[in-house]
DNA sequence: GAGGGATGTTAATGCTCACTAACGCTTGTG
DNA sequence: CACAAGCGTTAGTGAGCATTAACATCCCTC
């Protein structure tokens, strides 16, 4: 065997990956920086991966999968709607807050993928976010899917801000900020997430 | 004279420049590229640009200066803060929503900036921040500013998340939603703003 | 204790790309 | 009418970088 248990080096690598992509973008990122990165020079990472596409790959879609498993195993053990939905929340929230780089990258770097695992990645994402919407639809039947979606990405923009915004707020303080805001936002008050015009008191035809 | 006025030639080009960084970032596109985007082939640009920095940084420094001044002057022309407040989320919406592509670079190239060039994106970035703190600070005279500032960070991520994820909703039914959730979110109802912990009852030493 | 595979290392190799050179057309002005 | 400036064009040029080659080492197995 090598100089070092090959499991564990290559899972250095995929963090390592993750930390550099989110810092300097995967157009950023040499091969050199990420092999010194993990005590190695450069193309030792060949040994491990085939390319810097494939660790990019790698990464996405392991987030996509912790992030889409996690939150309909929450939703699975809920007891209602409310509580699928506080659930999904901390559960969001505290990925967020515990790893930024891999929100980060999630983020901005799906342009970069192949085409495969871009299909991956992006059905990965539907289902997180139609679980979302599912839970949505129950609290508030009025409202079209169309727009709970927005509603959702709206409000994983808000969440996922948290990376390249939080300032010196401790990491809990965030999260109950984090969370009383998002609830919020899912939760308009007075004008209820604005729907189709309401067809005419009059009838449809003038 | 050349073949066309060199003023719009200049525009065009700083047009094209923030759709292409926007679709597939700084790194991701080519001097050729963005020549053929203005009906030239390449190198002509540096006939309007010292180099491919320069335009990037004059997107930038564009759009921060139009949100900053954009700001200052709707909080200027309010009759109060709630009224401020409501017109800096109306203005915001309005951006992000007519100008996806610069709201989108302004969020992401930041570390693809000359120093000089990020220290002044960064000052204009920082003051329109402060603006909104201002008017919120007026409205919650409880909230710390830290706390307030990460509030605002939140809400242009949720009203920047615009450009990528809008799905089918028609423009102002966006704008409508954007605008109920981020004043919800600005406006948390239960527990305000989390606050630094409350000093125990009883005094600093039990 | 010899062989072989897994890991690394340092030198190519070859492509992409920002930027520069060298040269041409067009147009407004003396 | 020259001609100078503005604007473009097509060929370099040189650096950066992902990937591959060729070669060394270590450790597990037989």
């Amino acid at each position: 065997m090598g100089p070092k248990p090959t499991i564990e080096r290559r899972t250095a690598i995929l963090g390592a990956a993750a930390e550099l992509f989110a810092a300097h973008g995967y157009r950023g990122v040499t091969i050199d920086e990420l092999g010194r990165a993990v005590g190695t020079s450069g193309p030792a990472l060949y040994r491990h991966f085939p390319g810097k596409e494939a660790l990019l790959g790698e990464v996405l879609v392991d987030v996509s999968e912790r992030l889409a498993h996690r939150g309909a195993g929450l939703v699975a053990r809920a007891a209602g709607p409310e509580e699928a939905l506080e659930l999904l929340l901390r559960g969001h929230i505290a990925f967020a807050l515990d790893e930024p780089a891999l929100i980060t990258v999630h983020d901005r770097e799906l342009g970069n993928l192949t085409e495969a695992d871009r299909r991956r990645v992006r059905r990965l994402q539907r289902g997180y976010v139609e679980t979302w919407v599912d839970v949505l639809a129950a609290l508030r039947p009025t409202a079209s899917r169309v727009t709970l979606r927005a509603a959702v990405h709206a409000v994983f923009g808000l969440l996922n801000s948290t990376p390249h915004s939080r300032g010196d707020l401790p990491r809990d303080r965030m999260a109950e900020l984090l969370l009383a805001m998002g609830s919020a936002a899912l939760t308009v008050p007075e004008p209820p997430l604005p729907e189709t015009a309401r067809p005419s008191a009059f009838g449809e035809s003038a």
